[in-house]
DNA sequence: ATCACTGTTTTGAGTTACTCAAAACAACGC
DNA sequence: GCGTTGTTTTGAGTAACTCAAAACAGTGAT
């Protein structure tokens, strides 16, 4: 009973949230962020599936001028895990790390490691005024790691490293 | 009064590795072995550039099979910054990390993280079979910073990450 | 030293994940 | 509604690779 007001919320926060940012407010920004709602760490080409399935008319471009858009006023991130295309998500601002399935792909957030803030200051700096540490885990998600013992083949969902 | 006998024990350790490793002894693998230990964080392209002194005739494909070669016998290991192209270096079984210059690119190995093996487990690990942190710090080398506080400009000697 | 076997290199084409630019179009303030 | 300026589309262009076939060369056996 609920879900017209929650989608009409939803819409005008996100509108808020683009002017906030000083970008235009257009259909296909705003269904670039409802991706990114539904795929949190996606592609810009798993993106523009998504938004082509609401907009059929919008280009790939596009959603690379609003994910671009989006990065430089700070309301998304790009990471760039190795051997993989850049993925997009919301969360910001909080220095969140990455649990990624060498096996399949998926991507997983992870609040911080254990131990108080440990990964911000590197043994030697080399002099570096050292700004950010990203840190990426890679392992094997369950699904994978069940499917492997199951069956002889990986449960694929995104694309596999060789 | 040593450099030819240094030359040349380098060469047989080198091939000595190379066969080890399963792997023909060639001369472009040499030479790809010998650039690695000249620039210890370069890109198949820089690499590419390195050889061609020596051997004119080489080409990139050569190059890249030979990196690939030695990543698949863990000779060497290949990292990737973001926004940056593949870069390999010979240091291998060792997860030591790396530090890099956002404004000019350059790259320092950090040998570990302040505290005891800290950004080996993630606070939640959402039952994923961890086997590897990959940890990048990003911040302004010393040259950088110089360059930036005396003139305008940053002393780029690698890409410049925009 | 030569031969055959098999791995390596070269050449050339093809792909992915983008970026750049110009012209058509649309949001927003008036 | 109208103009301004930002956005989207279209189309071309690029970097950093990967793939494949044919020419070539290391290696162990003879």
């Amino acid at each position: 009973m609920t879900s017209h007001t929650d989608v009409d919320a939803r819409a005008v926060d996100t509108a808020t949230r683009l002017r906030a940012a000083g970008l235009r407010v257009t259909d296909s920004r705003r269904a670039v962020v409802d991706a990114l709602i539904e795929r949190p760490h996606a592609s810009a080409d798993e993106l523009f599936a998504v938004v082509a399935r609401t907009l059929p008319a919008t280009s790939l471009q596009s959603v690379y001028n609003a994910l671009g858009d989006f990065v430089d006023a700070g309301l998304a991130r790009r990471i760039e895990p190795a051997g993989r295309p850049g993925l997009f998500e919301l969360r910001v601002d909080d220095n969140h790390h990455h649990l990624i399935c060498s096996q399949c792909g998926a991507v997983e957030d992870v609040d911080c490691v254990v131990g108080a803030a440990p990964c911000l200051t590197p043994a030697d700096a080399h002099g570096y005024a050292v700004q950010v540490a990203e840190v990426t885990f890679w392992g094997i998600c369950p699904a994978c790691a069940n499917a492997a013992s199951t069956a002889g083949e990986p449960a694929a969902s995104v694309a596999a490293r060789p």
